[in-house]
DNA sequence: TTCGTTGCAAACATTTTGCAGTTTC
DNA sequence: GAAACTGCAAAATGTTTGCAACGAA
């Protein structure tokens, strides 16, 4: 089994993370680390995001344009997704909710792990 | 504005759709019909899907693995995604459900559009 | 010294698009 | 005949991967 090393690099992209709400892309987060790390590449973005994730240190949260976001604020929440300009935001259940989503009944399904709720819309920054 | 003409070919795409609960993707789509329409492409399939979207005749339901699916049952309701074999299912709501969703408060969102509620987990066949 | 991590570029997979020919109305 | 539709292949997009060099333990 593979044991794991410390990596700036991949210090650095969670902190990011933990930092902002934007929810961002891969690009983004190389984008935004650039300039502190001039020779990050883009492979290593990609590459540290699926090791977080499988690590349950962020998730991805949506795929908006074709492009996943992540976010390192794992406890259940939901997202709205402005269909505009692509910002996603942070959904705050009130606590009957999940349940209720969580009762459903799921006919052909054995075990279900996780669910997703994403609203979408237009955020007021679109008016 | 444009107007839309008959398509012998987006009819056939369309009704493979109501006819099956696979919630198929393009490709999916494209291998099947293309028995019967020997010179069908791809390009028609996706700019079809595209279209028959944009009409509101069918919805894109989810992504899983990078796949768009879609889906010709447009009525409100929710999907259950297997994580092992992709499979992906019908899920109706108890009535009670969507007024709850619905009424979730967003904070940042000025109106909100639709919203996709997808559960994930194992599906009966992959045990 | 071992093996995880990285940069780089090439490879990949899905989807989109430009164009010339075809079909619909 | 005008405009929508299509096949085809090329391009675009986002993501993954092979490899040789680098870094951590």
């Amino acid at each position: 089994m593979r044991t794991q090393n410390y990596s700036k690099k991949r210090q650095a992209i969670y902190e990011l993370l933990l930092s902002t709400k934007e929810h961002p892309t891969a690009e983004w987060i190389y984008n935004t680390l650039k300039d502190e790390y001039a020779d990050l590449s883009l492979g290593t973005v990609y590459r540290n995001l699926k090791l977080l994730e499988k690590n349950g240190m962020i998730k991805s949260v949506a795929v908006v344009n074709g492009c996943e976001r992540y976010d390192a604020l794992t406890s259940p929440h939901s997202h709205f997704v402005c269909t505009k300009c692509s910002r996603v935001i942070d959904v705050f259940y009130r606590d009957e909710v999940p349940d209720f989503i969580r009762n459903m009944h799921i006919d052909g399904a054995d075990r279900v792990d996780y669910f997703s709720l994403i609203y979408y819309g237009t955020c007021n920054n679109c008016e």
